[in-house]
DNA sequence: GCACGACTGTAGCGAACGTTCCAACCAGTA
DNA sequence: TACTGGTTGGAACGTTCGCTACAGTCGTGC
């Protein structure tokens, strides 16, 4: 048992135990009675909550990482007024996860998202969720430091897309040094869009 | 059996298979017994040329993938001479690959590194040189194009990275425009450093 | 005190996992 | 023809997988 667990209620402590442990390993690698020894929960509850399974579950935690990344982004996002200055913090700030967590702790669903691809519709669906989520909260940034509405976007898109090439680069490498990099040229691309 | 069946040597076809496999499910969903069924060769071979087994196919698998996503970016990268175009033109055949493929045939080994972060270090050191020799295929180009030194190694990176997050975006969103609008920004983030 | 729904503990199902073993096979060479 | 080294086919190992079944425990409302 850990910090989940005993606090939060039984199912709320399966959702972010499963959501963490796929962030780590993925969908495949992560079992059931992994799951359900880790959350200190019992094997047959998993199945009280989740009737379904597995799949169930697993969608479950990645709507939980949708919200729960999307939190971390929307407190960097918020730190500053200028829009590529907010880049530069969200870089910042996964670099500090990733790093204190021994460059385990990356984007939570991607690993998933990619070894379900095309077999666990209801998973891509959700990751598909995410992704739009996470896209509209530097979209609305953006818009408001007055990006042209033509342009806001296409920027947004590959903002999420760069934060995540350079989130995997860092984690492979063991290395803050890919995500300051990306934050410096999302800054440069963004401010080469203001008017 | 398939085209790669029968045409290759019996150690070719299981890394290629397996290669290919890794790509769509990553590295724990893909099991020995399906990787010897579709490459048409004996289970039993797998262990007379991978003696110590999974992880080590695995690894000549990631091995095999790095040579051939490189050859599909040295490809793209020869038909332009400038360098943004030259992005571009990358952006523009992974699209191709990915749209051909119903959407699953992203980067190759994206999956299987994540997944086996921190976990399978053969594994994990195969995909940082897979990653290290595509940016210096990036960073070639650049060069050549008389972008200056100290911006080369890190536009190389985030180059990579944004085709990494896009194609990841593409796959998950059955869609080319991620990695269209990637090109485009990228091209646009070159422009701005050539002098 | 009692009944009831929520949750747990345990045992076990069939299937698939990675791996091992070994006899059989099939070149090529002598 | 006999031998040899590389390769195969098939059976089986122990373990783990996701999942099911069910009796038992617990806190709460009557």
């Amino acid at each position: 048992m850990n910090d989940v667990t005993r606090t939060l209620g039984t199912r709320e402590r399966l959702v972010q135990t499963t959501s963490r442990l796929m962030q780590r390993q993925g969908y495949e690698a992560t079992g059931i009675k992994q799951i359900s020894r880790e959350a200190g929960v019992a094997l047959s509850s998993v199945y009280h909550f989740f009737p379904s399974g597995k799949q169930e579950l697993a969608v479950a935690a990645v709507r939980h990482a949708d919200r729960e990344f999307a939190d971390i982004l929307r407190e960097a996002l918020a730190g500053e007024s200028d829009p590529g200055a907010a880049m530069i913090a969200c870089t910042r700030l996964l670099a500090t996860y990733l790093r204190d967590s021994d460059w385990l702790d990356g984007c939570p669903i991607t690993a998933t998202a990619l070894e379900t691809s095309g077999r666990v519709p209801d998973i891509q669906q959700a990751a598909r969720e995410a992704f739009e989520h996470w896209r509209s909260l530097v979209a609305d940034k953006l818009r408001r430091a007055g990006i042209a509405e033509q342009d806001v976007l296409d920027l947004a898109r590959t903002a999420i897309n760069t934060l995540e090439g350079a989130e995997l680069d860092a984690q492979v490498s063991h290395s803050e040094e890919p995500l300051q990099i990306a934050g410096r040229h999302l800054a440069r691309l963004i401010n080469s869009y203001r008017r």
